[in-house]
Parts: C-alpha cells; structure tokens; sequence
RNA sequence: GGACCUUUAGCUCAGUUGGUUAGAGCGCUUCCUUGACAUGGAAGAGGUCAACAGUUCGAGUCUGUUAAGGUCCA
C-alpha cells in the first residue's frame, strides 16, 4: 500500500480519479429494477455559458445528491445537456461577424445557423468540460443538446400536438419588443427597473372651443403622432361636457377625438389620458374597444418612421424623445416637465428597453393549468423550501399566454407553412406538421423560431426518448420517470419549474394518476451567490472568481466543501473566499489523520464493515471508545436527517465537527497513549478503521476525489473498485451489525469523556495562565471523591499526555498552590514557588463573579412559585441540580480564594 | 400597491416542535514546530440575539407593531 504523503495535493489526484471513473462508466444510469432510480436532470445552462459561481453550487448540489443515491445502493441518473439559448447564441455569432464587418444577412439564413452550428461545436461544451473539473458524475453518453436533430423534432411533434388541441394560435397582438435583438419577448424575459425620466404635461386645444384645451402627462412626448384619442373617465364631472368633441392632436397635427372609457385612472395628473394604441398595452384595449385606429410611428429598430412626421422620421426613439418635446414646446404645447421616476421593461439579453409593439406572434394557452398548481398545492411536488410553492402558485394564478415565437434565425422554426400568396391570417392557408407539406413548391415555411424555454420545457420527458416508444425504452423513461430531484434557482421558477410541470402533465403517461406524470418529485432552489458587498455576481461587475481558479487554488473538493458549508438552504449566500480555504484544511485534515492511522500499525481487514466490527474487542473498550462510536452513529443519523430535508450545509457542519473536535482533536490524541500499550492498540485501530470508513463514505459525496483516494490508500475497498461501489450503512443499520458483534455502547460513557474534556481544558487553562503552557513536566495533585477519582484514574495516562503533565496524583488536601475547579475535582499546579497570588486572586474573582450571577439566575427561577408547580419533572430536577452543582463549585472557589 | 426574505460575536452565518451558562468558521490576543497535520495545536478576549409590546412559569425561538436592508410580482 502505497504511503501517505505529508500533505494533500488535490491535482493529480482529481485528474487520475476522474478518467479512472469515466473508464469504468461509474456515473452510467441503468435500468435496473433490483433498485430503486434516482434520476436528476441537469438544469441545461446556455450553450453560451462558461461555469459561475452558481454553476457551483447548483451543480456540487446535484452532484451530492446523485453520489450519495449511489452510495444508497439505487440507481442513479444524472442526465447532462445544454440549451441552446436562441438570443443569447445567435447574439454572440453575430458580435463575431460584426468584428469582420458582416451581418447575419450577409449569409442568409441557412449559412447564418450553419456557422452557429460551428461555432457551437468549437466552444458550445467548455461549460460541460468545467463540470468535469468540478467532479461532476454525469452520465455523459447521454449529454443532451436542446437543438440535436432528436430533441427538434419532439419539440416540433409537441408544436403540433397543442396545435391540434387548440392550445397555440396566431394573432396581432402587442407583444415586447426588443429594438436591438428584433424579435419579440415573453413576459418573463423583461426585466423591470426604476427609471429616472420626465413627465411632460403637454395640452390638447379643442377644435371648437379655441383657447380651451385638455392637458395630459406623458413620458414618451415623441408617441404623440400615434395618438388616435384622448381618454377621460365617464363619470368625470371635469370633462362630462366634452366628451365627443374633437382636440388638435399636437405633433404631426391633426384632429383626435375624445372618449371616454373607465380604465382611465382619474386621479393620475389631470385625469386625461392620450391614447397611442400602437405603443402601449393598455392603450391597445382601449382602442380596441372604441375602434380606433393603430399609428405605429417606429421601425422594428427603434427610431421613428415617416408616420411620426418630418420632424421627427429617422430619430432614435430616445433622440425622438427630446426633439419632441422641444417642437412641443415651440407649439406652445408643452405646459411643464418635471422629473419622475417610473418602471421601465428592460430586454432581459441586449439590456435595452422594450418597446410594446403589435405584430403577428404564435400565442400558446397554458396547458393543465389547473392541474400544475395542484400537484404542487397538494404535494406530489414538494419545493425545497417550501415557501417558494407560494411564488409559483401566484404566477400561476395570474397566467398570461405565452409569446412563443421569436424573430431569429438561430432555434426550432416554427413547423407552420402558409400558401403561396395565401392570406397568412387565414387558417385555410396553413399547414401544419412536423414533416411538412406533401407539395412543398406551394408552400412556405414560417420565418419565425420557437421561444427557447418552448423546448426546454419539454427537457424531463424528451431526453428519455419520448414520445418514441423504442427510445423511451432504450432511455429508461418507464423507469426514470417522474425523474427524483430538480435543482435549480428560484429565478427560474417560471421560466423552467412551472411550465416543465405543466409540458410533463400534459404530454406524458395520458389518463395516469397525477404522480405518475410530474417531471419531478422534490425542487430545491439554491440561494443566489453574492459578493462580499451583497451585490450579485456578475459578469459585467467583474466580482466573480472563476470557479477554476479557485479549483487550482484549493482543489475541487475543498471548492465543494467550502461552498456547501456556506449554502443554508434557500438563503443567499455572501461569496468568502476563506470559506473556501476552509474547505481546502479540511481535505488536509482528514488526509493527515488518514495517515497518522496508517503510521500507526499495519492496516487490518478493512474489506467490510463487518469485518472491521469482527476486529473490535468490547470487552477492551474504555470510556473514549464508547464515545466516540457514539458521537459516529449520532453523526451518520444526523447526516441521514439532513439528506432527507435537504439541508447540505448542515451535514457539512455535522461532518465537520465531528470529524474535527470528536475524532482529531480528541479520540486521535488519547489513541496515542493507547496505541502504545500491546493489550489495547489493535482495538483502538480497528476504532479508527471504522471511524474513517464511515466517515469517507458520509463525506463522500461531498468532496468525492480525496475519499476516493484515501479508501483505496486505507485498503477499503478491493484494487479495481471503488468508493461508490460500496454501500453505506444508515445509523441503524451501523447500530444492528454492532449490536450483532456485540457492543453495546454505554452512553454513560459519553458523559464521562465530556468530563474528562472539561479536567484537560481547565488544567491547560490553569498552566497557561500561569504560563506553564509548554511544560512537560508539570505535576497535577487532585482532591476529589473516589467516584470521580474513579474516572479520572482510567483515564490518567492520557489525561497526563493530554494536558502535558508529567504527573496527576491524588492528595487529601492541598494548601497554598495555584488550582482550578473541574468537573472532576479540583485539580491543583504543584509548582507553589511560581504562584503569583495576584494573578490568581483575579482569576478566582472573576469566575466566582461569573457563578454567582449564574446560582442567581437559578435560585430565582426556582424560587418561583409558578416555575415550580408548571414547569415539567425534568426540567424542575434539571434547575436543581444545576443549583446543587453551582453552589459545590463556588464554595470550593471560595475555599481557595480563602487559602492564598 | 401585493407577496416573501433578512436583522444573533469585528466579519460571514448556525441555532429543528419554547427549557440548564446562545454556538461555529474566519479574524484578533498570548503561547507552542512534542513523531498525523503550522493547511496545525493550546488558551483567551468578544454578544442587553434590530426596537417595542404581548402570550407563557420560562422567548434568540411563538404573536403583533415598528425600523433598516434585500428579492420577486404588479
């Protein structure tokens, strides 16, 4: 067996593991009905995407759960992929040919996606190679891409299937437009942000009623040539008598009428209100119900066409929108302005305004609406934490229809084809299917593609094959699906979470119980990663480390370790980069007990857990021993706990803890006077054999290179296997194999060490106050009863080891030296000519203070009548030995004080 | 305007059905290279748990109000 070395160096090992586990198809997912699946399907980031921070921990997430599934003996599924990303990708290409001063139409449509396409196989995985680096245990023959041949045409098949019934329909309606990117938005792709701009109040004359006018106040002075109206309240008194009448339309002008309609809000401004159909939503309505006209003065880009007059054509919107109140102004029109901040929809991707336009749009009605808010709502769906199921039962309470059509070349064209010369509008004119028309010469193809989220919805089904029932059986779908866990932002909850539910209970399993046909079984969103001020990390602030930098820095699995540990579940989380390092020590640590076991004695049958249990004499075991076992079944059911409610960063701490304190700092230190002895070495190893087993196959999941590489070091696992072949053993089942060797474990024992911590912490307390920190050679005399001397006498040579004394021996009474109270007597430093007494009355002050604020505390609860007849039995017997323990421990204080 | 979250040590955060003297990591102070680990060990300083009111024998924990910060939706 090769040796340990002195320190852990992450670099090799993770590469030499990794390609070991890929070599031997350790992350496949089968279909093996022995075993219960576990299935995650990786939310796909952009195909654009290179790894952030929250690609960390979303991924080291889905990672733990997939490798810890393993470790439970099921059959596990990680399902890996990209998105294809319509705006964003097709974006990037096009920023790419602008640097050699082309455009997209510069090669026409086909030759455009053929170089997405190549520039998709050049960079379109970094993000999936990034994963690898991280450990991530995905099954990678499986590696999905939203725009693979397969995957289209099921997106097509699932266009034509809600085609036909009677969920998708075509329409001019007012849709978000993005100027930049020229192609419409759903609801969910704009962003909205306070805006500081300016209000104008600009007024309307009326045509018959000259030096009478109507006032209105507007942010957009430069849509004025679009109005078509101005809209008053019907029950507003102000303007009942001239409803009807006709004003002077300002810019471009021309006579508008008034109406009168009740979405108008009276109290905003003046209670008028300008009607602009082609640019506003609201107005769009009102329009439509007083059959007005629709003035669109902008191009698709932004500035203002020839319809927003001389003055104006050819502007910038936002140029348009100065110059307009300007020529307002010379008209006499405009009133005043005054600042004024309002919410403004940003394009989510080119991080422009958007501009509400009507244009002809492909519309979806949600399918199984209802149905999706029950599966959550009665909870076949369980959201992780819970509170998030209240966001997405709203937005689903509040549904709009989905936009799923989008101009760009680069996506799923839309399986539509209209007649030759045909009227678009008109559904004779339109065929519709996956394959085509049979004549296609008298057809042609809609332009548009679909919105991305209209295939990734689909992602839980169609990446197990369906709807062919070949590819579903190949795939595993019959058994994978309802696929176990999502994990995901809660960002994303109605982009992904919300329609994915709906896709997976419209499509698959028709006419089965609800269960049978949800994506998924449990959600759990992440918090968003952020920076030390707060602020999310982001590319354009620069205040994100790169994922792989830190990898170099402190190796994946201290990246993984340290991030977990600072991920409370469904918090935030404040990015530190010493919590990193921490993660990094940690691997440290636990390699270098790994190798104090191994310098210790020669390794032992280490092949099972039970052969490590046959190993281990009760009989020999003392107080530590029990202990420690204790502490291990405590942790391994506390993990247990937590892996059931989700709470990662909580077994981490467990882990940590118990590792660290329990193990290192105190079972590995008192092994070192037991390893010395004969009688009790081989036991005290074969407890530190199964400590580390258990505990590398707890923490495995977490940090899965150095387990991985410590169970083959420490002989755990037979040459050519590994870690997750072996099978972890829950707390009760540890309890019942040892029970079955027979141990039982005394949890008095566990009280006792917790003393015996207490003896060495006071005495080093006591040396290093009196500056004896670093002494051997320092003798402790003790004056406690025979039960206590009892436990302090099994314990002495590593008690002496411990607290660096050379010797503890017990006297009657002891006069005139430095001492300290333990929970096992009062120990005393027999080294008088050292004393200084002024030291040691302030010291004795200070903790005799701190008691009698403490027996106050209690004699004042216990003194209450109420306290006493209500509290419960053991929380009363509690109080009072807690007072009788106070009260003993202060008058041997107070004794001491009293003999210096 | 509606919904939700956060407020505990210098910093970042735990604290699970209310119950002994509120914890961890980092940072800070002092000491220590003794054969696993200085990526370490030991000891220590540091908190009126945002404020107020209420429920209770008992509140960091439950209820209400307020304040500050944040997120989402309209």
């Amino acid at each position: 067996m090769a040796e340990i070395t002195k320190s852990y160096e992450p670099r090799d090992v993770e590469k030499k593991w990794y390609a070991a586990w890929l070599k031997a198809k350790c992350f496949r997912g089968v279909v093996d009905a022995t075993r219960e699946p576990y299935g995650i399907m990786i939310p796909p980031p952009n195909v654009t995407g290179v790894l952030t921070m929250g690609h960390v921990l979303n991924n080291t997430i889905q990672d733990i759960l997939i490798r810890r599934a393993r470790l439970e003996g099921k059959s596990a599924l990680w399902l890996p992929g990209t998105d294809h990303a319509g705006i964003a990708t097709q974006t990037v290409v096009e920023r790419e040919l602008r640097k050699q001063k082309q455009t997209r139409h510069d090669f026409g449509r086909e030759k455009f996606v053929g170089k997405v396409w190549e520039w998709r196989a050049e960079k379109g995985g970094i993000i999936l190679e990034q994963l690898r680096r991280l450990g991530a245990s995905c099954d990678w023959d499986r590696t999905a891409f939203t725009m693979d041949p397969a995957y289209s045409k099921r997106v097509l098949h699932v266009f034509v299937e809600l085609f036909q019934r009677g969920y998708i329909y075509r329409g001019k309606r007012m849709v978000n437009w993005c100027p930049v990117s020229l192609t419409a938005l759903s609801d969910e792709e704009v962003i909205m942000k306070p805006v500081n701009g300016t209000l104008y109040r600009v007024r309307y004359e009326l045509v018959n009623q000259p030096g009478r006018f109507i006032e209105v106040k507007t942010t957009r002075p430069e849509t004025i040539p679009g109005d078509v109206a101005i809209a008053v309240h019907p029950d507003d008194p102000r303007y009942a008598d001239i409803v009807g009448q006709m004003v002077w339309r300002p810019l471009n002008r021309t006579q508008i009428p008034i109406i009168a309609d009740s979405a108008v809000d009276r109290e905003f401004g003046s209670g008028a209100l300008k009607i602009t159909p082609a640019h506003d939503k609201v107005d769009h309505e009102i329009g439509l119900r007083h059959h007005l006209p629709a003035i669109d003065v902008l191009n698709p880009n932004g500035t203002l066409n020839e319809l927003a007059g001389p003055g104006l054509v050819g502007l910038d919107r936002f140029a348009g929108r100065k110059l307009a109140a300007t020529l307002l102004k010379e008209a006499g029109a405009l009133v005043d302005e005054e600042a004024y901040s309002n919410s403004v929809g940003y394009s989510e991707r080119a991080e422009v305004p958007i501009e509400p336009r009507l244009t002809e749009q492909w519309w979806l009605k949600y399918p199984k609406l209802e149905e999706a808010k029950a599966a959550v709502r009665d909870g076949h769906i369980k959201f992780y934490p819970e509170r998030w199921s209240k966001v997405y039962l709203h937005w689903l309470e509040n549904i709009q229809d989905w936009c799923i059509s989008r101009q760009l070349w680069w996506g799923h064209r839309i399986p539509v084809w209209y007649r030759k010369g045909g009227d678009r509008a008109d559904p004779q004119n339109w065929h519709v299917s996956v394959d085509g028309p049979a004549d296609p010469v008298n057809w042609e193809q809609e332009e548009d593609v679909l919105d991305t989220w209209a295939s990734s919805w689909l992602w839980p089904f169609v990446t197990l094959g369906w709807p062919d029932a070949d590819e579903m059986k190949r795939d595993g779908f019959d058994y994978f699906y309802p696929t176990t866990t999502l994990v995901t932002g809660p960002d994303i909850i109605f982009f992904w979470v919300a329609r994915m539910i709906m896709a997976g209970l419209e499509f698959t399993r028709p006419g089965e119980p609800i269960e049978r046909r949800i994506p998924f079984k449990n959600v759990y969103f992440t918090g968003i990663i952020r920076d030390q001020q707060g602020r999310k990390m982001s590319k354009s602030l620069g205040n994100s480390p790169d994922p792989l930098d830190l990898i170099d820095t402190y190796g994946a699995d201290g990246l993984r370790f340290g991030i977990i540990s600072i991920a409370p579940q469904g918090q935030d989380i404040r990015f530190q980069e010493d919590r990193i390092e921490g993660g990094k020590n940690f691997c440290n640590k636990l390699w270098n007990a790994s190798r104090f076991r191994q310098m210790s004695g020669p390794a032992g049958d280490n092949s099972s857990l039970d052969a490590i249990l046959a190993r281990l004499v009760p009989a020999q075991f003392d107080a530590d021993d029990h202990a420690i076992l204790d502490r291990l079944f405590a942790t391994t059911r506390e993990v247990d706990r937590c892996f059931g409610e989700f709470e990662f960063s909580a077994a981490v701490q467990a882990l940590y803890g118990f590792f660290w304190s329990d193990f290192c700092d105190w079972y590995v230190e008192v092994s070192k006077s037991k390893l010395q002895a004969p009688d009790t070495k081989d036991n005290c190893l074969a407890i530190q054999d199964l400590v580390l087993r258990q505990t590398l196959l707890l923490l495995h999941p977490f940090i899965p290179f150095i387990t991985e590489e410590l169970w083959a070091l420490l002989g755990y696992g037979a040459p050519g296997s590994f870690i997750g072949d072996a099978r972890l053993e829950n707390a009760s089942h540890l309890a019942t194999s040892s029970r079955a060797r027979g141990l039982t474990l005394d949890r008095a024992a566990v009280a006792a060490v917790e003393k015996l911590k207490g003896v060495a912490s006071k005495a080093r307390a006591l040396k290093a106050e009196h500056n004896l920190a670093s002494r051997r050679d320092v003798k402790f005399l003790v004056t406690t009863s025979d039960a206590d001397w009892g436990t302090l006498a099994a314990s002495l040579a590593k008690l002496a080891r411990m607290t660096g004394a050379a010797e503890i021996v017990r006297r009657d009474a002891v006069e005139g030296a430095p001492a300290t109270v333990t929970p096992l007597g009062t120990f005393y430093l027999d080294l008088a000519s050292t004393v200084d007494v002024g030291v040691e009355k302030v010291r004795l002050t200070k903790e005799l203070d701190l008691l009698a604020k403490h027996i106050a505390g209690t004699e004042a609860r216990l003194a209450n009548q109420a306290f006493v007849s209500k509290a419960p039995p053991i929380v009363l017997e509690g109080a009072r030995k807690q007072l009788a323990d106070q009260q003993a421990k202060r008058a041997e204080l107070a004794r001491l004080l009293a003999g210096l």
